[in-house]
DNA sequence: ATAATAATTGAACAATCGTTCAAATGATGA
DNA sequence: TCATCATTTGAACGATTGTTCAATTATTAT
């Protein structure tokens, strides 16, 4: 799997370790992969999405995205895993709001391109 | 199950209204989600971040990740699909490159918010 | 034509994922 | 203490995903 399997390929083994040198580690490479992930379910990046507004408890987050309360509250673990959103308690009821801008960032970088394509 | 669920809610059905309009569509929260799921494979974000240095062929590429030619092949289709990656054909091997710039800024923002929590 | 090579494709498989449902927390007020 | 409410949690389910393997296409050279 991991041994070359084309005479190309030998022409350019110098062109491989060049660019194998440069590479962040597979680790490093994982959890980009991780992070992704997480944006990558319409669920979740709606949340992510509303909470750019402001912080909202799980009751109007399920109202605004039309999911059951459990979805969201499962969805928002994953969440905060990620270190993504945060959450503050009332009496009972729990508001969460994001943990920081990176979420606008790459939010704004994924908006730009699918605009790009479709107008 | 896009009724509201709890008394809270009722309370705060302005809420819900006024940032349900400034909120994008539904189908383009879900193309964002669907963009994010390509960058969500360890396989495919190596690929585009192998790619962000140069154009590479399908041999070099599975040999750089250490993944079979097959599996290359496959996760290639899907990044051409998302119009991440494009291709030119010389005699029997294909080279593989980014399609734009929006790969690189993506990746970029991703890499910051994990180097943040790691170090 | 035939053989060889680079890459693609389709089917199949296990593994992962997101939702639902029911039950359990934890907080509040009667 | 008991009932109620907002949220969380765990198990279960079908659906989706990424890889492997074998077969196929497309290109080149003999």
């Amino acid at each position: 799997m991991n041994t070359p399997q084309c005479d190309y390929l030998h022409a350019h083994q110098d062109v491989v370790d060049r660019i194998q040198k440069r590479l962040p580690s597979q680790e490093r490479l994982y959890d980009l992969a991780e992070l992704y992930k997480v944006f990558g379910d319409s669920t979740r990046v709606s949340l992510l999405y509303v909470l750019l507004e402001e912080e909202l408890c799980v009751c109007d987050l399920a109202a605004l995205l039309g999911v059951s309360i459990s979805a969201v509250s499962h969805q928002l673990r994953i969440l905060k895993q990620a270190r993504l959103v945060k959450f503050r308690k009332e009496g009972k009821t729990v508001f969460y709001s994001l943990a920081d801008d990176h979420v606008r960032d790459i939010i704004g970088e994924g908006m730009e391109h699918i605009e790009e394509e479709k107008g």
